[in-house]
DNA sequence: CAGCATCCTCAAAGATACTG
DNA sequence: CAGTATCTTTGAGGATGCTG
């Protein structure tokens, strides 16, 4: 019985199949979000792994300030960082990665390393595509 | 000097800078991509990492006739899968990762398995903040 | 400062019909 | 069979103005 080339049991079933096959589905477009990875990595990185509002807005080149808050609201629900508010003036804001957030990190950085490897050669493969 | 809890040398200017960011950013917004992650690990485990139009469509639950011509497109544009045409009748199109395409499946891989591993918990996270 | 509310745009993606 | 072409819809996301 050929299997492909998958080294895991990893068939259809368990793929795009599992227990709940739309949730499955769901959380891995969230996850692979541009700018949830972003946030992510972004809030992994700041001193102490945490960082107030306008800290993020800045780590993050190119995103609105409304993404911002709806990413951030939404990785909140999901249980993958913190919002803690202090109530000074001017008020501030602090988010920090939860242990299920961190837990997240590993497998990013795989994705985030192999386009940083491979994206070079991904513009040459366009460019002679484009040729064509 | 704090610098987060990453455990990589991965600054601000590498996972959003780099040399090209915006290159960057498009290429993980693309293997992000929900139908680009199951297309290319369908194709993984089908039997010979080989399959046709039609198998790709019954492996990929939901995905429309367009979005799996557009996205294996993409692919092979990115150098990440072949596309082979045999000139029968009927018409037969086999499609087939290339070694760049392979070498994706382990970050992928990573990612999925956290999914399979979480999304109960996000579950739980979500109702948990819903109810507030 | 850290947002929320609102309006608006445009690209992604579904549906449908046709073809080499 | 494996698409292409076209039309329509949806919604992600930007811009702007206002507030606790």
């Amino acid at each position: 019985m050929k299997k492909g080339i998958s080294k895991k049991p990893l068939d259809s079933a368990s793929v795009c199949g599992h227990e709940d096959p739309a949730a499955v589905r769901e959380l891995l477009t969230k996850v692979g979000d541009k700018w949830s990875i972003f946030l992510i990595l972004s809030l992994a990185q700041l001193p102490g792994g945490r960082a107030r509002f306008s800290e993020l807005e800045k780590a993050i080149p190119g995103i609105s300030q409304r993404m911002l808050t709806v990413t951030v609201r939404s990785l909140e629900r999901d249980g993958l960082l913190t919002r803690e508010l202090f109530a000074e003036v001017p008020l501030r804001v602090e988010y920090e990665l939860t242990a299920l957030g961190r837990s997240l990190l590993p497998p990013m950085w795989g994705l985030v390393d192999w386009v940083k490897e491979n994206w070079q050669q991904v513009k040459e493969s366009r460019t002679e595509f484009d040729a064509r």
